[in-house]
DNA sequence: ACGTAATGGTCAAAGGTCAT
DNA sequence: CATGACCTTTGACCATTACG
């Protein structure tokens, strides 16, 4: 329908159709309806006559309602209250006082990172009394020198876990659970981003280097080219820093989703998980050197999906070194990497 | 038939017949079906049991809705979308403009995530040519069931690509790569979200429904457990729309670091992957109804390692179902889904 | 052929939104 | 806080389809 050459039965202006049984615009409309729905009740400062046209129909809101009564706009057409098109904005907090008190973030300002950041420290300190070094450093890994490096890094990992408060309030059952399922992501991950500053191999804990096409060791599914290719150089491509790194750890570690997190610790685990996702957003898109590179926190978020899928392929190669005896698969790695077996420990004990 | 005594058992009113399954007025009616539709998620502002009757049903969709389930209205009841009654053009005979000058369906600014919508409708259309459905709707599923619904989409999948000029513009190998690395995540996650307004299961496209617990169906993975709880459920409390789904879908799909694509095409899909990615966070963050959601763009995003796991395991359920004869497994999904062997064809064919 | 029941689509007139 | 230009949703009404 064409309302161009229809006017406003109340106040002449251009209507939009029939509203509440009078042919109207979309002001006296409006201004109908509000007045039934909130019981507004006007008095006229004038004579009680006055003039309701477009431009002087805000004067008088008293006469402006006559007018619609008398035109035929029923208060009955009007109906009540209904569901909102879209949610109220949920604002955490809903402190008013929000109001800028933008104190810059110099550094690592945000006490989540700051925390996550010292415990990294604290784990590089640790490593080295952990640490087998192998005596010529930067040699080429073996098999063994590989599966020595990862048990150091899953005996790292659960110390890393204990220093994070956020998981020692977690339920035994909780912990193991969320080990078990990042264990393999953690070596992934801890291997791509200790050798961003090398090309085309990974280096392990133990100061040797793997080639990412060494064919010394037996990998069906390219694992070490993978890291190097698929996680390693994005990273550097990002200038992905130790600040981003950390988080991103934390956000795979606190898994909700892991199997064996029952339902009364998913919200404690996916409150972890949030909370670091919120100070790691507002590092990259505010603080981050690398703030105006387009699309960065998302490039970021998006390497977990490829850390995942390399993570799985390395439990499938050492599950598959183990059925053919290529490598000695140590208790830790049993019980952290692979799946509950029949012929060993049902259950991980002494991990935590 | 006369209606005159006849009440609405959602709201009470007059009802005009049985639609979907419950006895219903004609308002209720059309409520469920654009919500089925269009896909609509809701959120009660209250306490999640308002009053459902004539005066007061439009206050809360998500209770009125809750009501209509609650009162045997089947979402499979609702069909996909006719051609119009009337043809568009309804003033001059010959309107110039051959898009639909009639209200199309929340047409999107962005031209990309306006594609991707566009081909999405395109395949709901071409799935009714496609998919066998079973005469009895919303019955349990079998095994049968499983394996037919997950080969229609596997067929449809493949026509989706074809209809997406950044996929037909790569070269073949690199289109049967991104096919390969993709068919099982692409069945993971149109599951999911088709399913996003059942509870605790899963709808298959020949609209039979899987169970979380189904103990019918071998699923040594719980895949379709997992697929509710860990991404279906997440879907609906982020409220997750069609344009996000193409468009995470379309993120997934353009994986640069799918196994086979050369160093040649990796260049061309991750930039289709990246502009993908801006307009995405562009809607998220700026047109969405719920972009004053926080942390809602990563978490839309961290529904993707799951997305992966799951679909990682699915392919090891079928592997089984293979290896023990519980299954028939086609040739496409063969082709697709399983990793090359030796006793079939070498090189997919015909896929494309 | 015809009625009936259930699906579909239409669009005026309700509703809500949010910069001003 | 109120306004009003602009957008979304509702539901009375009519068309189409399947079946006996």
């Amino acid at each position: 329908m064409n309302f161009e050459n229809v006017i406003c039965t109340i106040c002449g202006d251009k209507a939009t159709g029939k509203h509440y049984g009078a042919m109207s615009c979309d002001g006296c409309k409006g201004f109908f309806r509000r007045t039934i729905r909130k019981r507004h009740s006007y008095v006229c400062r004038f004579g009680g006559d006055c003039k309701v046209d477009k431009a002087k129909r805000n004067a008088c809101r008293k006469c402006r309602f006559e007018v619609c009564l008398r035109k035929g706009m029923r208060r009955d057409a009007v109906q009540t209250e209904r569901d909102r098109i879209r949610p109220a904005n949920l604002k955490s907090g809903g402190n008013s006082n929000g109001s800028g008190s933008s104190r810059e973030t110099s550094t690592v300002d945000d006490p989540l990172l700051d925390q996550l950041l010292k415990v990294e420290a604290t784990m590089r300190q640790l490593r080295c009394t952990v640490i087998t070094k192998t005596s010529d450093a930067r040699r080429q890994a073996t098999t063994c020198d590989v599966t020595d490096s990862m048990n150091q890094q899953l005996i790292l990992m659960v110390e890393w876990a204990k220093n994070l408060d956020q998981f020692q309030r977690l339920d035994m059952n909780t912990q193991i659970s969320l080990l078990r399922h990042f264990s393999a992501q953690h070596l992934v991950m801890c291997a791509a981003f200790r050798s961003i500053h090398l090309s085309d191999a990974v280096w392990l804990t133990n100061e040797t280097c793997l080639h990412k096409d060494s064919p010394k060791v037996p990998d069906v599914n390219r694992v070490a080219a993978r890291i190097v290719d698929h996680l390693t150089t994005p990273m550097r491509q990002l200038n992905m820093n130790e600040i981003e790194y950390v988080a991103l750890k934390a956000i795979a570690f606190f898994d909700p989703l892991a199997k064996g997190v029952d339902a009364n610790s998913y919200n404690e685990v996916e409150e972890t998980r949030q909370k670091v996702l919120e100070s790691f957003e507002q590092h990259v898109r505010t603080v981050s050197a690398y703030k105006e590179m387009p699309r960065r926190f998302a490039n970021l978020l998006l390497l977990l999906p490829p850390m995942l899928a390399i993570a799985r392929d390395l439990i499938e190669d050492v599950q598959l070194c183990k059925l053919f005896g290529l490598a000695s698969i140590d208790r830790l790695m049993q019980e952290l990497m692979l799946p509950p077996d029949s012929s060993s420990d049902p259950q991980p004990q002494n991990v935590v």
